[in-house]
RNA sequence: GGACGCUUAGCUCAGUUGGUUAGAGCAUCUCGUUUACACCGAGAGGGUCGGGGGUUCGAGCCCCUCAGCGUCCA
């Protein structure tokens, strides 16, 4: 058996295992017949994306839930793979063309561009998926797929045709959010809503002829003109009509009439009514603008107004703004038309104005809302999708999440599926040569003469030219837990399992993409995955995992232009893998966002090498015995020799396991990784292993005592493996657990009933009163210190203590006090009947005196202990008054009135024994 | 404007169905090379649980309300 070194050092001890993991392929998801099996599903990153926090985060919980199922016996099937990530990926290749070559993706054409696309992604691809091996993730790298792949893409345009074929897309001329930047479409989901500072400009717009009401007290007055706001002066030249509400008696008598469009060709414009304008907003009249404005669209179809678009798909004005601004961008375009309407005499005023403006998520824009001819789908399964979540069938953690997830469902709205990019499935429709696209109907969309729809296209390719656009990259994702198991093709299905790891188990993601992704998925999978088969079987998981976004210490998003994220492979290298996995999840609440902090990492890393050192002691008491199963490990112990501490190590473990157990069925990691650390750290190594050092000078004893460390240090490194894998596969092996070409993970880990039953077969229960016992030591030996460090003799081993104590705590204190003394530092602990002279420590043990072999000062001992007797006091009052409340005692539960009736008696034996110390020292 | 979440020690966070004197890690201070570990050990100081009100014998935990912060949807 190798030697233990002194300290832990990751790095080599990680590669070593990973490529041997590797090596034997032992992350392949394999179910065998009858073998319940776990199933995750990557959410996969972008293809040239690079590993952050937040990847690290997700992808340890994932990691943690797979390899726990693996130990548990379950065939674990962990799915990587990426994403082709359409508008960022094209952007990006764009950005370096330019950069490079001085050329625009136009320059090249389609096919030559997709060629550098494809190169780019060849050479910097899939990085994340080897950063992620550097985390010890253990995905089953044979299943990894990528959103272009042949068999991925065949799945997205079978998705198409069938939605198609079930009337679920659409072509339609619609308003749609228009990103200047990419050039393309997005769907409502990728615009971002910003607060933005701009100003809002107050206009006049001259009535064609002077009209005559009557106001609110019955006076006639004239108006000339209508007042305006907007913070849009340059679509001014696009407006078809001036709208106020139906019911608003300021203008009721304008309806009909005209006003004189103030830029632009001297043109007049209609005033019209329609409840869409807000009559509190300004003057209540509103500029109606179809071809750049949502609800201004939907006023011109109900008035069946035409539309002027004012504006280049590049976001510069065109021709119909006029003259002075054509060719302006339009934030150009908004100061020039002010300028002109100032000069005109139209502006009355500009304020400053903070609005909400929707950005693309992607470029960072403005979007400009846009008319366009794009392809929709009307999601299916809608009712379905809300029903499985409300039935349980699929349970988000926190549940919460729930009610974000159907309150979106409930107000769904289309989803343009089509982007005007090259990167991406391009939509599987042709179009017959010679049609006008602009022209056609939904009638003609269902005619085959005039347009074909299909996965390998028409027959007659010469007769016919492919749709330009791409498809949405969420339209090929939410097909990602059945596509990748090799649907829509039936022998790829067998292949890959499809019957058996579908549905998924667990959806690890952040809540950011519910709407994005979770839902669609949900959608896809009752559509598509198991046609016919009871919804229970069509879900794409049964539980969905929602981790909180990685923040900084001063809890903004970590970002690449905020320079505020670490580098996961710097911390990797400065703490170990295990030491970032572990130190994340421990402040990585349920569902709540994680403020990172490198101290905690550093503490992760101080745990493992805290486990490495107690194992390195434990070799080097006593030559390792037979740890080859559970079976050999409790043969060893002896249970005539277990004592107090081996039951209050023993309970604790089993606690342990059972907080473990909890923590993965309820998707609490914080906690479970909180209770391993104190486990083992306070439990264990604090109490425990300290305790055995007595315990290992007695030769009768001592290989009873390394069968129970030997029995907890492997269940523990069963328990932390999904935590930790490559600390704990090491220690593993070093201390004998685990035959030289096996891996910890073809262990099955124990429940906490099935390690009480094997105890039990051994002939050992767990004594729980045991560890009350314990308990009372552990304080004693608080005190004895405490005694000794207020006495500056903390450093010395030499002292004497002496134990005013009854019968019973003697012998509780007798048969522990080789361990005592060798615990707290002293030379001897000896009974005394008498009181002694010696400063001293009421214990739940009796009285501890320490003899320093100095004279006591007694001032300074009798305000330590006036101090402690002012604390006390106030303690007894607090008990006192609760137990002489009639209320009280009355209506509290036995069991608590007992500890109140408790805890009063002890107080009131301290405190006397303290006024006896005090009286002794005269 | 609506929904949800958060507010506990200097910092980052725990705190199970309300029940004794509210915990941990880091940081601070003191002491320490005793047969694992200074990536360590022993000890200490430090909070009244955002404010207010209520329910209860009893509230960090339940209810109401206010404030601040954050997220999502309008």
């Amino acid at each position: 058996m190798a030697e233990i070194t002194k300290s832990y050092e990751p790095r080599d001890v990680e590669d070593k295992w990973y490529a041997a993991w590797q090596e034997s392929k032992c992350f392949v998801g394999r179910a065998a017949p009858g073998q319940e099996t776990y199933t995750i599903v990557i959410p996969p990153p972008n293809v040239t994306g690079i590993l952050h926090m937040g990847h690290v985060l997700n992808n340890t919980l994932q990691d943690a839930l797979i390899r726990r199922a693996r130990l548990e016996g379950k065939a674990a099937c962990w799915i990587p793979g990426t994403d082709h990530a359409g508008i960022a990926t094209q952007t990006m290749v764009e950005k370096h063309l330019k950069k490079s070559e001085g050329k625009g993706r136009r320059d090249l054409g389609r096919e030559e561009f997709l060629k550098r696309v494809w190169a780019w992604r060849d050479e910097k691809g899939d990085h994340i998926l080897k950063q992620l091996r550097e985390l010890g993730c253990s995905c089953d790298w044979d299943r990894t797929h990528f959103t272009m792949d042949p068999g991925y893409s065949k799945a997205v345009l079978t998705s198409f045709v069938k939605l198609f074929d079930g009337g679920h897309i659409y072509r339609g001329k619609r308003m749609v959010n228009w990103c200047p930047a990419s050039l393309t479409a997005l769907s409502d989901e990728e615009v971002e809503m910003r607060p933005t500072k701009g100003f809002l400009y107050k206009l006049r717009y001259e009535l064609v002829e002077p009209s005559t009401t009557k106001d609110a007290e019955g006076n006639v007055i004239t108006l000339t003109h209508l007042i305006l706001e907007t913070t849009r002066p340059e679509t001014i030249a696009a407006d078809v009509a001036v709208a106020v509400h139906p019911d608003d008696e300021r203008y009721k008598h304008l309806v009909g009439k005209r006003v004189w469009r103030p830029l632009g060709a001297r043109v007049q414009i209609p005033i019209i009514a329609d409840i869409a304008v807000d009559p509190a907003f300004a003057a209540g009249a509103l500029k109606v603008t179809p071809a750049h404005d949502k609800v201004d669209f939907e006023i011109g179809l109900r008035h069946k107004l035409s539309v002027i678009d004012a504006i280049n798909a590049d976001g510069t004005m065109n021709e119909f703004a006029g003259p002075e601004l054509a060719g302006l961008d339009r934030f150009a375009a908004r100061k020039k038309s002010a300028e002109i309407l100032r000069e005109s005499g139209a502006l009355i005023e500009e304020k400053l104005y903070e609005n909400n403006v929707g950005y693309s998520q992607r470029a960072g824009v403005p979007i400009e809302p846009r008319l366009t001819q794009q392809w929709w789908l009307r999601y299916p399964r809608v009712e379905e999708a809300k029903q499985v979540v409300r039935d349980g069938l699929i349970q988000m953690h926190p549940e919460r999440w729930s009610k974000v997830y159907l309150n979106w469902l409930e107000n769904i709205q289309d989803w343009c599926i089509s982007r005007q990019l090259w990167w991406g499935h391009r939509i599987p429709v042709w179009y017959a040569k010679g049609i006008d696209r602009e022209k056609l109907t939904e009638a003609d969309l269902r005619d085959s003469k005039k347009i074909h729809v299909s996965i390998d296209g028409p027959a007659d390719p010469e007769n016919w030219t492919q749709e330009d656009d791409v498809l949405d990259t969420w339209a090929s994702s939410w097909l990602w837990p059945f596509a990748t198991l090799g649907w829509p093709d039936a022998e790829a299905q067998a292949k890959a399992g499809f019957s058996r790891f579908y549905p998924t188990t667990t959806l690890a993601t952040g809540a950011d993409i519910i709407f994005f992704w979770v839902a669609r998925m949900i959608m896809a999978g009752l559509e598509f995955a198991k046609p016919g088969a009871p919804v229970e079987e069509r879900i794409p998981f049964k539980h969905v995992y929602f981790n909180g976004i990685v923040r900084d210490k001063q809890g903004r998003k970590m970002s690449k232009t905020l320079g505020n994220s670490p580098d996961p492979l710097d911390l990797i290298q400065k703490y170990g893998a295990d030491g970032l996995r572990f130190g994340l999840l421990q402040i990585a609440p349920l569902g709540q966002d994680v403020k990172f902090d490198e101290d905690r990492i550093e503490s992760g890393k101080n745990f493992c090498n805290k486990l490495w050192n107690a194992c390195r002691f434990r070799q080097m008491n006593g030559a390792m015995s037979d740890n080859s199963s559970l079976a050999a490990v409790l043969a060893r112990l002896d249970d005539a020799k277990l004592d107090d501490d081996d039951h209050a190590i023993l309970g604790a473990l089993l606690d342990t396991m059972r907080t473990l157990e909890k923590g993965f069925a309820e998707f609490e990691f914080a906690g479970a990784t909180q209770r391993l650390y104190s486990f083992f750290w306070n439990d264990f190594c604090d109490w425990y292993v300290e305790v055995a050092k007595a315990r290992l000078q007695d030769t009768s004893a001592k290989s009873h005592v390394l069968a129970v460390q030997d029995l907890v240090i492997r269940e523990f490194l069963l328990m932390f493996e999904p935590f930790a894998p490559f600390i704990t596969e090491e220690l593993w092996h070093l201390l004998g657990y685990g035959a030289e070409k096996s891996f910890l993970q073809e262990t099955r880990i124990e429940t906490s009933a099935g390690l009480v039953a094997a105890l039990a077969k051994r002939g050992v229960t767990v004594d729980a009163a045991a560890t009350g016992r314990v308990e009372q030591l552990k304080q004693f030996s608080t005190l004895a210190r405490e005694l000794k460090a207020d006495q500056s003799v903390a450093q010395k081993r030499d002292v004497k203590f002496f134990a005013l104590a009854g019968q019973v705590e003697w012998i509780a204190l007798e048969k522990n006090i080789s361990k005592l003394a060798r615990l707290v530092g002293a030379a001897e602990i000896a009974r005394t009947t008498e009181k002694l002279a010696f400063p001293a420590a009421v214990t739940p043990l009796g009285t501890l005196y320490l003899d320093t072999g100095v004279k006591v000062d007694s001032a300074t001992e009798r305000a330590r202990l006036l101090k402690e007797l002012h604390v006390l006091n106030k303690h007894i009052v607090g008990t006192e008054a609760r137990l002489s409340n009639e209320a009280f005692t009355s209506k509290a539960p036995p069991t608590v009135l007992e500890g109140a009736r408790k805890q009063l008696a002890d107080q009131h034996a301290k405190r006397a024994e303290i006024e006896r110390l005090l009286s002794a020292l005269g």
